[in-house]
DNA sequence: AGATTTATTTTGACGACTCAAAATAAGTTG
DNA sequence: CAACTTATTTTGAGTCGTCAAAATAAATCT
């Protein structure tokens, strides 16, 4: 039995079936799950069927779980919580980009409504996190957008990048120092697929030499920014 | 067994054990401590053996506890997040004054000693909180004083209030609709001990009545500011 | 001092969360 | 489709923090 107030094992149980689930009917199989939130499969089917107990998941076995709607309403507010905590933390309090998600971690769960409101007021109603994630609104709607990445996208054109998908604090730190964070503007100049490298240009004139796999780490969307010259 | 990383329970037992103990090698009594923590005192007595064993704190059967240097350190460290963050609450998000201890009862648990200095800087390094309590410094130093108050001032001077002591939301609600808060300044204009009552005036002109109880919870300090007219 | 009241400790139990290892179901392959 | 591999569930056990109620120690009062 789960009483009223949600603790912060199932407040992480919940965000990270939303996190999983991309496609809407899917279900997230029970290994990615424990692998998630750094546990046995024992342990997070234990938990599971106290969630589906307490409806706030629907729980297949032997095939996975997806979120009910109280369950998905609660998630998201933990996600926005997150995510506004780590504008937060880089926009007010100056910190790194690649260290704000272990904090936020933590916080998401100490944060109420009431400090959220405040908070995402003072921020300035942002739609997406430090790292380029969308921030659910207060109204629960969270929306995911398909883009481009730099493996991907059209070779010798503007492109504006708009998330990090790994947000590994090493890869993080990369894209910091080479000065790829979500608004920067660059250029694809060369892809090799035989080599398995490409290269990109900044509009400083540098250019930066990664592999296809970390560029498919990097999401992108045309930049029309600059004027006809 | 108490492990190395110290759990929130923990660490609202130590800063308990420290807000309880006036002078210092005072014992705080079990009772005292079960009920600052809501909590009967057979899970008190369990859980300060578990931190006497950790050496957090020493144990006298029967008759109280105290802080060891260790756990004196962990205490003042959740101490001074939890005022920080009410100052953060109170300066930065605006947030009512008589409601904030509720917030941070949660969020000195969650926060970082990096986000801690972060914060600590982003307020101008505050000697104490909203409520007038004092914040203990990054090194530990705790500058206790002890004040007079509107029952035992002066009566006639002028005085400056510095500390709310009953911090309970009605009583806070009460000092800030009579514009009270700490840096307000006050001159207690007659008290009647049979009556049991108090007057103060404003300098705005404004007279408040209140019980001496009350008064005795309302510190203030002599106020030297104005100029001989 | 002996009896009574009050404070503290002990005991036995429970809920929430977790792991290790054994059991079982599902998926895959010859 | 039977054998094998992989994913999931079950079982038994442990930790942490808690409570209710019984036992005991300390303080107080004739
Ligand atoms: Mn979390
Ligand atoms: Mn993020
Ligand atoms: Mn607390
Ligand atoms: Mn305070």
């Amino acid at each position: 039995m789960i009483g009223p107030m949600a603790t912060i094992a199932v407040e992480n149980y919940l965000k990270h079936v939303l996190l999983l689930s991309t496609r809407e009917p899917e279900l997230v199989p029970m290994g990615a799950l424990a692998a998630a939130l750094a546990v046995t499969p024992g342990t997070a089917t234990t938990m599971v069927k106290a969630l589906a107990e307490a409806s706030l998941l629907r729980h297949l076995p032997h095939h996975g779980v997806s979120l009910t709607p109280s369950g998905r309403r609660l998630a998201l507010n933990v996600l926005r919580k997150h995510r506004l905590v780590e504008t937060f933390l880089v926009n007010i309090l100056k910190m790194d980009w690649s260290t704000v998600h272990r904090e936020a971690e933590r916080l998401e769960h100490a944060i109420s409504d009431e400090v959220l409101d405040r908070l995402d007021e003072l921020l300035g109603h942002p739609q997406s996190d430090p790292h380029g994630d969308p921030i659910p609104s207060r109204e629960g709607e969270l929306r995911i957008q398909i883009y481009a990445t730099l493996s991907s996208c059209v070779v010798g054109t503007s492109q504006r990048i708009v998330q990090i998908t790994d947000q590994s604090e090493n890869f993080l730190r990369f894209a910091d120092q080479h000065g790829l964070p979500p608004g920067a503007v660059v250029r694809v100049t060369k892809r090799d697929h035989a080599a398995g490298v490409l290269t990109l240009r900044k509009p400083t004139g540098r250019s930066i030499t990664l592999s296809l796999n970390a560029g498919a780490q990097i999401s992108v969307e045309l930049a029309m920014s600059q004027v006809a010259s």
